[in-house]
Order: C-alpha cells, then sequence, then structure tokens
DNA sequence: ATGACGGCGCAAAACGTTTTACAGACTCGC
DNA sequence: GCGAGTCTGTAAAACGTTTTGCGCCGTCAT
C-alpha cells in the first residue's frame, strides 16, 4: 500500500553537467603501494595481513606508502582470491516493528564490531520476497545469514545450507539440528510475570492472553501455571483477547465479572488497554488489582500509571546470533551448533505494589 | 550499556566435526557453463548480460545449463571488473527509532525492487562509528550511500564524495550543491495542523514545542504562525517543554493558566502527556479543547481518545532517496542533483471536531 | 565469381587481491 | 670456511567475471 505522497517543491541545484567536476580519481591499487615503498606487491600484501612475516623497517615503509596514496584495500577483490565475503544477511519480517528493529540494531553493533557488514532484507511477511532475498545472498557469497523465518518452510532454510551458507534462525526457533538459534524464553517470562504478582500478594491472577494458537502466547501462558502451581492458595484463570491491542484490552476491562487481584497481560498493548478501562470503572492500580504487561515497550512507560512489565533483551538476541554465526564461520570444525534461550527480566514500575511480608 | 542476559539454558546439538557432512560444492563457475553448453565463456557472459548479441539457439543451450548447473553469477567479480559493486550503505543513528526504521524500510524497499543490496549502518549518535562506517563503506566501493548526517560536519561527507561515492542526505537536509536530498517540510506540517484547528472553529491557538533550537521544532512553529496569520481573529501562543516527552506534555496541561481552544504538540509524545493532564483536570477533549499532535506515532492512536495528528511520509523519503542515488549513478552525466521536500498529511481522529461551518 | 557486409561467437586481457613456492642473504655452530 | 637453518622478500598463479577486438561464415548485391 503506497502513501500517496506530494512533493511539495523540487528545486534543481547545478548544472548536472559541470556538476562532476573533477571525474575522481582512480584509488590506489595495492600496486600502486608496492612501487611507491619499493617492494613487491605480496610484500604489501604481507604488511596488510601477516605483519609478522615482514620486516619492522619495511613494515614502516609501506605503511608510510599507504597513507601517502591513502590506500583503502579492496575486501571484494580479496574476497574473490580468498573465496569468501565479509557480509553477513539479516533477513527480518519487518525493520518497523519495533522487536525486529531492535534484533537489527544487535546485530548491526555485532557485526560492526567484528568487521563485516550487515545486509538488511526486508521481507515484508512475503515468502516469495524472503526467497528473493535468500538468492541476492547466495550471489554475494554472504558468510552467512540470520534469519527470523517467516513461514515454518525449512525446505528453503536448508536449501541456503546446502549452498553452504551457514544459518542463524532468531526468534521463531524451531528445533533445528543444522544451525544455531536463538530465542528468548516465553514460559520463563510468564512465569516471571506471575511470580512477580505472587511475591506482591496477589492470589486470584487473570491472564489476558491472545490466541493459544500463537506460540509465545501459549508458552508464557504455561510460564504462569508454574508460577501459581508452586504458591498455594493461588488461583489461575484466563481470558483470550482476540486481538493483542489496545483497544481489546479496554474492551476486556469493560466485560470483567469478578474482579482479580493480579492481572498478567501477555503484552503490553493489552495492559494499556486494560489500565484505560479499568481506571474508567474507577479500579485503581495497584490497590485493587495489580498489573504486569509483557514486552516493555514505549508505551508501557507512557501510560496512566506506568506499567510494571517484562523485559527481553531482544539487542542481545540479535548480538548473539550474529556472533554465533561468526562462530560457526570462523571455527567450522571445532564449532557446535547452540540453541541460545534467553531469560527475560521482570521492570517493576507502579501498576504493581512494593512486595510486603504477604499481603492477601 | 549492556544489558544484563541470562541464558537459562544452552543445549548443544549435534556434533560439530561430523555437523559439516558434505563439504558443499564448489559453486559452478562460468566456465563449467560454457563447457557444458558448448560454448565459450564470453557466449556466457552475453546471454546473461545482453542476450541481443546472441542467436536465440545458443542462448537457449546456455540458459539450459545455467539451470542445470544451478549456476548463479558472482556480482564480486563481475564487480571487480566493471569497477562497481551493487550495494548501497545507509547510515542513520538508530534503527530503533521508529522514523529511522520506517525510511529504513522504504529504503530496503526500493534497493530490492531495482536489484541492489542495502548495508545497514547503525551509526548510534557516534560520529566516530559513522566515520568507520564511511571507510568500511568506501572499502566495499558501496555505489552510493543514502546518510542521515550525525552532526553537521560536511567534511567528512565531502571526503566520501571526493572517493566518488554519491550521497544523498536525508532528513537533516543541509542545503548541498554536491547531491540530492529529501526531508519533509516541517512549515507545511506545522500550518496543517494549525489549519486543521482553524478549520473546526479554534482560534485561541496554543503551540506546545520542544526546543526553539531544534529545526523542527522552529519550522512547524512557522507553519503555525502562516496559517494563523491568514485567519483573521485568530490568535497564536506558545509554550516550550524542556522535552518532548509524555510526562513534560503532561506538566504542561497541569500548569496552564488561561485554557485555549486549540492545541498544536509538535509530537504525539507531547501529546498524549497533554491530553492525559487536561483529562485529569476535567477538560473534555475534543469539546472544550481540540488536540493535534505530530508524526502519527503508535502511541497516537492508542491513547485515550485516539489523536488527530500529523502523518510525515517516511517511508517515500526512504524510498526516494535510494531512487535519487540510483538516479546519480545511472545517468551519471545527465543527472541533475535535486532537493526534495515531501508534504506530510493530517491525520483527523477524535482528539478534535468535523469540521463545522465556522464554530467561533 | 567476387567483394562487402552482418551476425555470431571466441580468445585474451584486465580488474585487485592473496598465497604458494621459492630464492637470496644472514647468522650460527662447528 | 662451510653447511644448515632462519629471515625477508618476490614472482607468478589463481579467484570469476566482463569486454574489446577480431575472425569466421553465410548472404547479398554486383
Amino acid at each position: 500500500m503506497k502513501t500517496a505522497v506530494v512533493p511539495v517543491r523540487t528545486a534543481v541545484i547545478g548544472e548536472g553537467v559541470d556538476a562532476v567536476p573533477a571525474r575522481p580519481v582512480r584509488p590506489a591499487r595495492i600496486q600502486d603501494v608496492a612501487a611507491a615503498a619499493g617492494v613487491s606487491v605480496s610484500t604489501v600484501s604481507n604488511v596488510l595481513n601477516r605483519p609478522e612475516r615482514v620486516s619492522a623497517r619495511t613494515a614502516e615503509r609501506v605503511r608510510d606508502a599507504v597513507a601517502a596514496l591513502d590506500y583503502v584495500r579492496h575486501p571484494g577483490a580479496a574476497g574473490l582470491r580468498t573465496g569468501h565475503s565479509s557480509s553477513i544477511g539479516l533477513v527480518l519480517p519487518d525493520v518497523t516493528n519495533s522487536f525486529y528493529a531492535r534484533i537489527a540494531r544487535g546485530a548491526a553493533d555485532a557485526a560492526y564490531d567484528h568487521g563485516y557488514s550487515l545486509v538488511l532484507c526486508h521481507s515484508g511477511d512475503a515468502p516469495e520476497r524472503e526467497q528473493g532475498y535468500f538468492t541476492m545472498l547466495v550471489e554475494q557469497r554472504a558468510v552467512g545469514v540470520v534469519v527470523v523465518p517467516l513461514g515454518a518452510d525449512p525446505g528453503r532454510l536448508s536449501r541456503l545450507r546446502e549452498r553452504g551458507i551457514p544459518l542463524v534462525l532468531a526468534d521463531r526457533a524451531m528445533p533445528d539440528r543444522d544451525g544455531c538459534s536463538v530465542s528468548v524464553d516465553d514460559v520463563a517470562g510468564g512465569r516471571i510475570a506471575v511470580q512477580h504478582l505472587l511475591d506482591r500478594g496477589a492470589r486470584d491472577i487473570l491472564v489476558v492472553n491472545g490466541e493459544s494458537g500463537i506460540r509465545q502466547c501459549a508458552d508464557r501462558y504455561q510460564g504462569a501455571r508454574q508460577a501459581v502451581r508452586s504458591r498455594r492458595g493461588a488461583r489461575l484463570r484466563q481470558v483470550a483477547a482476540e486481538e493483542m491491542t489496545v483497544a481489546y484490552g479496554a474492551k476486556i476491562a469493560d466485560q470483567l465479572g469478578e474482579l482479580p487481584d493480579g492481572v498478567f497481560c501477555t503484552n503490553d498493548f493489552l495492559a494499556a488497554g486494560l489500565c484505560r478501562g479499568l481506571a474508567e470503572r474507577g479500579v485503581r492500580i495497584p490497590e485493587d488489582v495489580q498489573v504486569v504487561g509483557y514486552g516493555d515497550l514505549d508505551i508501557a512507560s507512557f501510560v496512566g500509571t506506568p506499567l510494571t512489565t517484562v523485559r527481553q533483551p531482544v539487542e542481545e538476541l540479535g548480538r548473539a546470533a550474529v556472533e554465533m554465526l561468526l562462530d560457526e564461520i570462523e571455527a567450522r570444525a571445532e564449532h557446535v551448533h547452540e540453541t541460545r534461550v534467553f531469560a527475560p527480566e521482570p521492570v517493576p514500575r507502579d501498576s504493581t505494589r512494593t512486595p510486603g511480608p504477604t499481603g492477601t
């Protein structure tokens, strides 16, 4: 869906012809450096890549020449010889979604730290586009790919691997014998959230969930059950919202019959809506009902009473993904595939009380 | 600032040694295709790049061979010969910021459509890191760069250009003789917002702004002035918030003496906070006071009464940036630099009334 | 027949590196 | 002095393309 756009004014600057004045000089090649330093190309290459193989004196001469000529290496050409590029693919459904954006950020940081460049691939929930990016990455001889896969079509993924490109799965970790994966532990997240409520005296817990078909929702509920089971006298109910939005959160607050004393919403939108709905009914938060959200989205801290929530280390997810990828690439034989699951952590704010000895 | 993270469990799958079973076969080269089709390499290359130079019969034979061998072209090697790669750099302060994420999305889409790959560079507000990415892009022989520049250090930018890499500036358009730029028209945005209020009968307008040192803020205020000036009997006041956050928006609502009948907040956070603050004082929105925000952030639709706001065509910004870049690259001599300014558009929601004949 | 011309296809050079195998120059121990 | 061993440095091949210039072979007009 293209946004209609009106470019109000568009000014033309420069003349085009003389706007490309001195056609920029051809960048210096390694050969030029060699000539300038009075050594052979191979020596220059050695200085650059295995400095220990060359005497201090020549090394310095070479480095001077490099500086003088403003030489910059051409990793493309190098890759041609060595057989691998230095770029990593990052394939995700939508950069605009803050969850994926945080993954991208972590991944970009890690790639930068290790001297790799990150190719952003926006699959936009379209499998054929995901596939298009895969072939593009194969062409580029990408050294590896981090992917938040779309459908559960492992075929496409393994075809990439057959091409010799290691893959790390992020977030939607399907069990995967042939590669690493990273994800966050939603069961633990649910447990943490409800444990937090229990610790603050809540005993009649309501889970406001999304559709149980969504893995994250099911997992978080399971975690909630675990927490409640371990505390005698505690009780757990669940209600499912059709969509995990603010509007549906509010709607559920309206329809609530017997009020619980603790609510765990499996995402912050639901929680924000619920809080608003409850507030309109005159219910005080956290005095009458304590509320915990999930995700630590921006909205959690904006809402009327700042929301206690569960934070997922998403940037770390992205970072870990590329680091595991690089390990697979660099260690090769010694590498063992790993399934890394990150634990979320509670973010206490005003929608829950401070912990007391008991409560009831 | 690294988030503390606890990987709860980490399972080891596979054995590492035999986890890399059949070392994937070396991908087919153009030479293999040539052999299989019984033609020369150059013919294969011609089939691939200038099909008109080769007879239909041979072309088909070659294409069959390509399919049979599952040949994929190696643009890196090609680039070595032709002198240019097919990757574009996108340098921005923070992908996590939804504004920049939207730019990234638009840019990624455009790059994909034109067969270029987009290298994500996360400068993270650190000039030295921005510089680091610049040199990385020079190394890669990136064909061009779209950048949301950090400081106003045109030196770094022009140094990139001297290297022969065209640059398009996004968002923070400084007037730029040597390249294209894209941005949104904040003056128009301010005018639109206030015009919207005036059209709905508001006459005593308050602008809740950020620091006037920020260009966007100054521009939006200027637009507001233009709108008010063109309507007799209308009056404009301004108040500046120290930060453009929900909290400060609420604070301003508290401190407000004489109530205006229309408020233009120069960003949606301020607007959300202001609405909450006003609501707590018992002020009805939009009956007593109409409110317009800016940016069409997620929060605008979540808030108590959904917020009328101004939407910026940010994805289009990103898309246009790479397209202008590609024009510069492909048209070369005929290209003329352009400064493209996009117009924002109003998004009417519940925090303003429906337009009436007048209103007073 | 002959010459010119067009259409196809090919050989080879070039792009900028890395790496292998080797050569020359020292040093050292005898 | 001499051979073995160490250091430095080098020539050349290789990576996978694209492109230039050329040659071959029909065809067509003369």
